[in-house]
Formats: structure tokens, C-alpha cells, sequence
DNA sequence: GACCAGGCACATC
DNA sequence: GATGTGCATGGT
């Protein structure tokens, strides 16, 4: 049983140092990510919704299709035609439902408080804000973690399934370790540091995309190093 | 042809 | 509160 699991699954417990030398490692295999691959804020929160249980590369094609018709704005998406808006984002699924969902954050948005203005959104407490996006229709915790994290710097830890399943396969947590009980363990054993916390989830994307999906034990898989991070602390 | 992808809302128990 | 189900496309 590796150090630091509760096989009861009530407090798994992490080192702070063990977190910073797994980030390590990873940063050293993958180099700096760079994210959020969007050109905007509002593009960043468009691309939120759209990668809901979806690949990013269909992600893209919807963004392209939106870019073409020079829709990536708030305004554009509030006044679409419903019909238009599912068509244009027909290639990231659940076309329907994601059409939705964006007129209803683009309206959002648009609203008060934050009437259009990133700058206006930047400067609502980020406890509040996040109460905000969870009660918005179409967005749940893990969409508006990326919202803060990625379009508003605020320090947020973006917890996605890539993070459930590669913790959980390094024994670090349970398996079935819910939304918030990880995310305050990230925040509460790493410095509160937007651009760690922006570069870590990265690079357990790109950890997960490449490594987590068709030979989840091969050689070459830094996992097998990352695993040694948790019993040399 | 099955399975998966950077989730979420809603129904049911 | 926990669990199950619908939503949908495109790559492997």
C-alpha cells in the first residue's frame, strides 16, 4: 500500500513535495505547455463548454467553424440563430445541447454584472464568481475551474479525468475521489500560483492524451517515473 | 463495430 | 446522497 492512502478512502493526503517533483518531472518530459490554446478570454470560456466529454480536436473544428463566420464573440452567439449555431458547432457532439449552453453563457456574459467586460469579470472575487458559473446552466465544476483558471488567472486547480485517473493509478488517491475533495488537494499542497496550476494541469493532459489511452503500461510511459515520486518522499 | 474524448443536467431510487 | 442515463461527433 503505497505511503500517504487511506485504503478507507476518507483523507488521502499528499506531500507537498511529492506534487512539486511529479509537476517536475513532467515539465522536464513535456516542456512548458503554454495554455490555454485560445487566442482570447472569451475564446478560452467558448472552448470550456465545447470540450465538455469531448476531444479537443473536434473542439477545434467548432472553434474554426465559429472564427470563419467571426462569431467568437459574446454578442454574435447571443443574437445567432439557434439552427446556425448548432450547425457551426456540429463537429464537437452534442450539438444541440452545446448550442444551448453557449447562448445561454453568451447571455450570461452579456448580463450584469459583468455586462461584456473581461476586465469587469476579472475583478469579482473569484469564490463569488465561481458560485456564479455553477449556477449558470451547461457549466459545472470543472468548466468553471477553467474558466477561472485559464481565462481569468485566478488560482484555480482544474481538476479533469486525466487528474482523477493518473493520481489514482500512481495510489495516490481513490479511484472514486469526488470533484472538490481533489481539487483542495492540489490547492492545498502547492503554492496558490496561477501559472503552477495553469502549466501543472497542462501537463497532465498532455501526460493523459498521450500516455492514458491505448497502452496504459507501456515502457516508454513517464507514469512509470512519476511513480517513483511517491515513494522517494 | 466498440470504445473513448479536457462534463453536465436530470430522473430515479 | 448516490447512481444511472441521454446527449453526438470523429479518431483509433
Amino acid at each position: 500500500m503505497p505511503k500517504n492512502f487511506s485504503p478507507h478512502g476518507k483523507k488521502p493526503r499528499f506531500k507537498q513535495k511529492q506534487l512539486i517533483q511529479i509537476y517536475r518531472r513532467l515539465l522536464k518530459y513535456f516542456g512548458h505547455r503554454n495554455w490555454w490554446p485560445a487566442r482570447t478570454p472569451f475564446e478560452v470560456m467558448l472552448g470550456a463548454i465545447l470540450t465538455q466529454n469531448t476531444s479537443w480536436a473536434n473542439v477545434q473544428r467548432a472553434i474554426h467553424n465559429l472564427k470563419r463566420v467571426k462569431a467568437l464573440n459574446a454578442q454574435k452567439i447571443a443574437a445567432m440563430d439557434l439552427k446556425k449555431l448548432q450547425q457551426l458547432i456540429r463537429p464537437s457532439g452534442y450539438f444541440r445541447q452545446k448550442a444551448d449552453r453557449l447562448k445561454i453563457f453568451a447571455n450570461f456574459f452579456l448580463a450584469p454584472p459583468i455586462r461584456g467586460s473581461i476586465a469587469r469579470m476579472k475583478k469579482i472575487e473569484p469564490a463569488r464568481m465561481r458560485e456564479m458559473l455553477l449556477a449558470v446552466k451547461g457549466i459545472g465544476p470543472e468548466t468553471a475551474d477553467s474558466i477561472l483558471l485559464y481565462a481569468l488567472g485566478h488560482p484555480v486547480f482544474v481538476v479533469d479525468a486525466y487528474t482523477r485517473r493518473i493520481f489514482a493509478r500512481l495510489g495516490m488517491v481513490p479511484q472514486k475521489i469526488d470533484y472538490e475533495q481533489l481539487r483542495k488537494l492540489f490547492e492545498q499542497n502547492l503554492p496558490r500560483d496561477s501559472e503552477l496550476f495553469n502549466d501543472f494541469h497542462a501537463q497532465l493532459v498532455a501526460l493523459g492524451n498521450q500516455y492514458c489511452r491505448k497502452k496504459p503500461r507501456c515502457s516508454s510511459c513517464p507514469l512509470a517515473e512519476l511513480e517513483k515520486c511517491r515513494t522517494d518522499s
